[in-house]
DNA sequence: CTGCCCCTGTAA
DNA sequence: TTACAGGGGCAG
């Protein structure tokens, strides 16, 4: 579920938590989160540690206590949200950590995909270091999308989820960035013309930062982890129905092993 | 790049 | 029952 936008938002509803909290306890019930750390080695680094700062890498999570670094990745299921009291985690809790304010930060994860490590913060920073460009920074111009794109030789759909190129775009906004760009995802991305990679550039930042914003709406309102609640695709998940735009059957086809949505009417 | 794997839930 | 799911790592 979470790409850039909804980990964005989970980052900073957990900054909001943590702010001068100290963890009291941690306790895991899903071995394989933490591997190839035992729970035992998990637990012991993070209990008694002071909250400091938190940051986003992409679609990992950093929250960086006195000692410790706490680093999550939520993968396809994960969910990270305090509750007010330890009674109230869900029978699904795959890990939670007690804080000093009677606070409870909660670790749900269904399908078991997610991680979580606990480390120094040199050590999570190494394991990182091959993620690309946030497209959120400052530093994602027009020039650097080009020569990304330039040294690719696949398709433009594929290549905008590679984590080691741009960090942070998943199935759903690749596709509502092509889409808002006009950019068949077939296209080989090293064939776009400057005009086109401008133009991505621009639908990429500007339908994050718009999800952002609903995300954190979302995720905030009472009992609703609901997403896309606010959010509204063009594409993602309406095969076989009508454009918006130029009202042509949107398509589905397959990428990767993962499905692209798209108008054949809107994006060439 | 693709295919397979990880794991569980849900919908067709 | 099968296909699919917004994640990524791996081998080929």
């Amino acid at each position: 579920m979470p790409e850039l936008p909804e980990v964005e938002a989970v980052r900073r509803i957990a900054e909001r938590a943590l702010r001068g909290r100290r963890i009291i306890r941690a306790h895991l019930s899903r071995r394989r989160l933490c591997a190839p750390q035992t729970p035992e080695e998990f637990t012991r680094a993070v209990a008694g540690r002071r909250f400091t700062s938190s940051e986003r890498r992409g679609k990992n999570i950093l929250l960086h206590f006195d000692e410790v670094t706490l680093w999550i990745h939520l993968r396809m299921t994960g969910r990270l949200y305090p509750v007010a009291g330890p009674q109230l985690r869900p029978a699904s809790t795959s890990a939670y950590f007690l804080l000093d304010d009677g606070r409870t930060l909660v670790f749900e994860d269904p399908r078991g995909l997610g991680v979580m490590r606990a480390a120094k913060r040199d050590e999570i920073e190494d394991r990182l270091s091959g993620l690309g460009i946030d497209p959120l920074s400052k530093t994602f111009t027009a020039d650097a999308l080009a020569s990304l794109a330039r040294a690719s030789r696949g398709a433009v759909k594929p290549f905008l989820m590679d984590q080691k190129r741009i960090a942070g775009l998943g199935n759903i906004y690749a596709a509502e960035a092509l889409f808002r760009a006009g950019i068949d995802p077939r296209r080989k991305a090293a064939s776009l013309s400057p005009a086109r990679i401008g133009r991505l550039r621009e639908a990429i930042a500007q339908v994050l930062v718009e999800a952002v914003g609903s995300a954190e709406r979302a995720y905030q309102k009472p009992g609703a982890f609901a997403e896309g609640e606010s959010f509204h695709p063009a594409v993602y998940g309406r095969e076989g129905e009508s454009c918006r735009r130029c009202g042509c059957t949107v398509r589905r086809i397959r990428q990767g092993g993962r499905s692209t949505y798209f108008c054949p009417g809107c994006q060439r």
